[in-house]
DNA sequence: TATGAAAAAACACGGCA
DNA sequence: TGCCGTGTTTTTTCATA
């Protein structure tokens, strides 16, 4: 199944209705992206055809958005992950979109949150070590404009869940 | 190329060497996992058969750990997310590791991680909405042994980056 | 590392309930 | 409309030099 990475004009895909079958398709490709059409069709019992058209439809409208590879974080170098938590001097809509914009290009930075509470943008890092982790906040959080503060919490481990669970009603 | 999802006993993926070559194959298959061996062969100058040799050897070397797809959380019915910050009673190994262990058996729970700071774990979870969130919080958190306190932070915007930076020495 | 051949998978389409 | 089977194209996989 190809992969329309290059999504344009469709349907949006919370109107998109699923049915069980879809829902299963959809659980088994988010803990393996590489199945064959014809493993998914077996274990849901459609035909292969069929099933190719379904996963063909999640991804024409927007259900499926993207595949990736997971690597070994040690692999690349990492060895030690961290959350930034930050607060913020000014919430225009300008200076927070920058922000965010311009966190997350940087290549240490996996993902970026803003949010309500305590603080309000919570990041997560990944870097070589503790070294790495003080120069990184001093040079591209402390630094930055509109930063006024900064925690960080060192991660010591963690977990994570691939699939999404379904809130919808499903027919 | 097969994705040997179960992957037994090998050489850990700290201690494989990659050179330029294999650092292009895995910013390219973060960002897309279904490339073709020949898209990705083309990429980077060099022949398919080579190329299918790498990632063969990326996937047993353990530097490849899986494969996943995105897919649109409104589709599923998910209309808010939350980060939950925890504060634990005991930090005895066996305690810590079943809280861990048990938070991602929750659907809701995306990810959770256990850090140094005023908070002890961090958990990240998607829900319907704002009633969802508070039931989760009640049944499934302030519920739990071991959890003395919880602070909420809704989400309102996040920014992802899928490919890890490299900080190896490179040849 | 490259070539080429065999196997498997993805894809398109016509028919059918 | 959704499911199925078949034929075609593309990709994967493997043997060999």
């Amino acid at each position: 199944m190809k992969s329309p990475q290059t999504n344009n004009l469709r349907s949006k895909a919370e109107d998109a209705d699923l049915d069980r079958t879809d829902v299963g398709i959809l659980a088994m490709l988010q803990n393996n992206a590489r199945l064959s059409v014809k493993e998914i069709a077996s274990s849901i019992g459609l035909a292969p055809s069929s099933t190719h058209d379904r996963i063909r439809r999640l991804w024409q409208t927007g259900v499926l958005r993207g595949t990736h590879v997971e690597v070994d974080p040690k692999a690349l170098g990492v060895g030690l992950e961290a959350l930034f938590m930050l607060g913020l001097a000014k919430h225009t809509r300008e200076t927070v979109d920058e922000l965010m914009d311009g966190l997350v290009e940087v290549p240490e930075v996996r993902s970026a949150f803003l949010v309500t509470g305590r603080y309000d943008m919570i990041v997560h890092v990944v870097v070589r070590g503790i070294q790495h982790l003080k120069d990184l906040a001093l040079d591209q959080f402390t630094n930055r404009p509109g930063v006024t503060r900064i925690e960080t919490s060192v991660i010591f481990d963690s977990r994570r869940r691939y699939a999404m669970p379904v809130f919808r009603h499903i027919d």
